[in-house]
DNA sequence: TTGTACGCGTTATCAC
DNA sequence: GTGATAACGCGTACAA
């Protein structure tokens, strides 16, 4: 920078400027310095400039997993966002089993990002609550309070799912559950609530986040005497494991058993999978958290957020009458 | 730090150095030091620590498209890599339509990154190589002359997935094309090589990397009066557009027309999608992609590197006999 | 262990 | 309105 400044005749805040396109330095000039700066190979240090503004542009983003499409979505919503705002993203990415959100969150806090979007975040309600005492942070596709947070009625949404396997005439419907931790009970308590105002014994299988996981339950579900003819599964990802088992089995989605997801996430549109699912709204959800994200970081000590959607339950080929009625 | 150094009674140094873990502090000093870091809540600063240090450790990561496993793959195998040897990862997201390549690039240069590892960049061999020289780069899942590359023989890949095809009695297969750019002609050329080997005409088909517009191509071409009775697209993500037109016209994959994908990504493997297709094996492009970055940053100038995988065919589910065969 | 010169911009504060 | 000067920001590295 020293050097474009030299070549150009000028002072280094005056470079500074010409390349943040600020105001106070005229166009010919500008034009200079930069024509100068691009013959000289000068690239801009980022660092050096986060340092040296004491950063508040940028904000962190936490996706928990590549591997579900829910959260390509939740970073597409993001970047409409930020994208527009010029606002810059520093993302993090977590792992199946929740080990690493807490180092991912440390390294966004130390990177000083302005606020800390952070989508699927396994950690504890305190944990999670703590964190954002130190940088702001904004849930998405969760709850915990005190914190901002951009979510869905996971509840309403377990009411849904299973209400609507009953109206088609399902008596044995399994609950295939994540791991419990706070944050991701709703969906659990709204089936087991739905299947008590049905007269109805809930069966809630405890499984994981993995989809090769969730597949082998369900087989080892499907081959038991008293298999049942509808699985709910806690998320898309966990769904196409179910559909994954169905195939195994050579079973027929909606025919033999009626499987419905979570999320309707891009991929459960797709005709080839087609699946019946509550919609969470990742794009959506992305949008609102990074909304919110930049009112936190104009108003730091305003009181927690909280936007709560309804969902809807899109029903597609996955599910149908039982066999036999 | 500062404050941390005078109420620990030591120098800004020595706290910089038990933060790090450096040898050179004592157990003891150290652990007391951390302890009066905690208490005043002090987090350190990466954006400083950076800065200060030159940066040579991290390295940036671009990632070409979230909603394709591939690059899910591709993520995890480099971070089981740079985990292991404790480097950062600056990542970077581009767009379906390539529009974000060089942004991204350019942003990971102005953060000093060590060295850029990206993934499914669709830029020209002339501004990948141009960028090369900025900062090093290495390309995954594709070659670039003179720039560092791990990739896989596509040429090869479409060659086998044509002669499975054939093999199985085949004759009228369609190949659905990704739109061209240098780096990414050889799948198709190896499908054109081994349909004219075959005495047959090669039927390209234009399409995107966009899952939707491959099936509503696809469906055009089921719709016609000439429909081929198996398709090799141009890639997973390509072939999972064609199952959901299979699906869209009550076809069935393997039995009424058979379809071949190209990655072998995670999703393709699972049973509910049992799709036959080319192994690009993801997550070990991915750690050989960090361990040439590695290679790199010790030393910039040595000769640009090459790894060419040679792919193998991964038959499943979705390719058979032709009807009447 | 410590002192201290960096690294590389940004942002007041001024002068014309 | 244009441009210059100089004081930061927060660690790291190297000599002492």
């Amino acid at each position: 920078m020293e050097d474009v400044a030299a070549a150009a005749g000028v002072s280094r805040a005056l470079v500074s400027l010409a390349y943040r396109n600020a105001h106070g330095v005229s166009d010919t000039t500008r034009d200079r310095i930069l024509a100068v700066g691009e013959d000289l190979g000068y690239v801009p240090n980022r660092v050096a400039a986060r340092l040296a503004s004491r950063e508040t542009r940028s904000f962190g983003v936490f996706l928990q997993d590549l591997h579900n499409d829910l959260f390509a979505d939740i970073h597409d919503g993001i970047r409409g966002v930020t994208d527009e705002h010029s606002r810059e993203l520093v993302i993090t990415v977590g792992a199946l089993d929740g080990t690493h959100d807490l180092r991912s969150l440390a390294t966004l806090q130390e990177t000083r990002v302005a606020v800390i979007i952070a989508a699927g975040l396994t950690i504890s309600d305190a944990d999670a609550l703590a964190q954002s005492k130190r940088t702001p942070m904004v849930a998405v596709a969760r709850h915990i309070p005190g914190v901002d947070s951009v979510t869905s009625d996971n509840l309403h949404g377990g009411l849904l799912a299973t209400e609507h396997l009953l109206e088609l005439g399902h008596r044995s419907i399994a609950f295939l559950a994540n791991p419990p931790s706070d944050g991701y009970l709703g969906r659990r308590e709204g089936y087991e609530q739905a299947m008590h105002a049905a007269g109805l014994e809930p069966r809630t299988v405890p499984s994981t986040f993995s989809r090769l996981e969730v597949a082998a339950t369900t087989v080892q579900l499907l081959d038991a005497s008293d298999a049942p003819t509808a699985i709910f599964a806690h998320n898309d990802v966990g769904a196409l494991g179910v559909l994954d088992a169905l195939a195994a089995r050579n079973l027929t989605p909606g025919v033999d058993v009626s499987v419905v997801g979570y999320d309707n996430s891009s991929v459960s549109s797709a005709p080839g999978t087609d699946l019946t699912t509550i919609n969470l709204n990742g794009p959506m959800l992305g949008r609102e958290g990074a909304l919110m994200a930049i009112q936190r970081a104009i108003d730091p000590e305003a009181e927690p957020m909280l936007i709560t959607h309804l969902p809807e339950l899109i029903s597609r080929g996955t599910t149908g009458a039982p066999r036999g009625v």
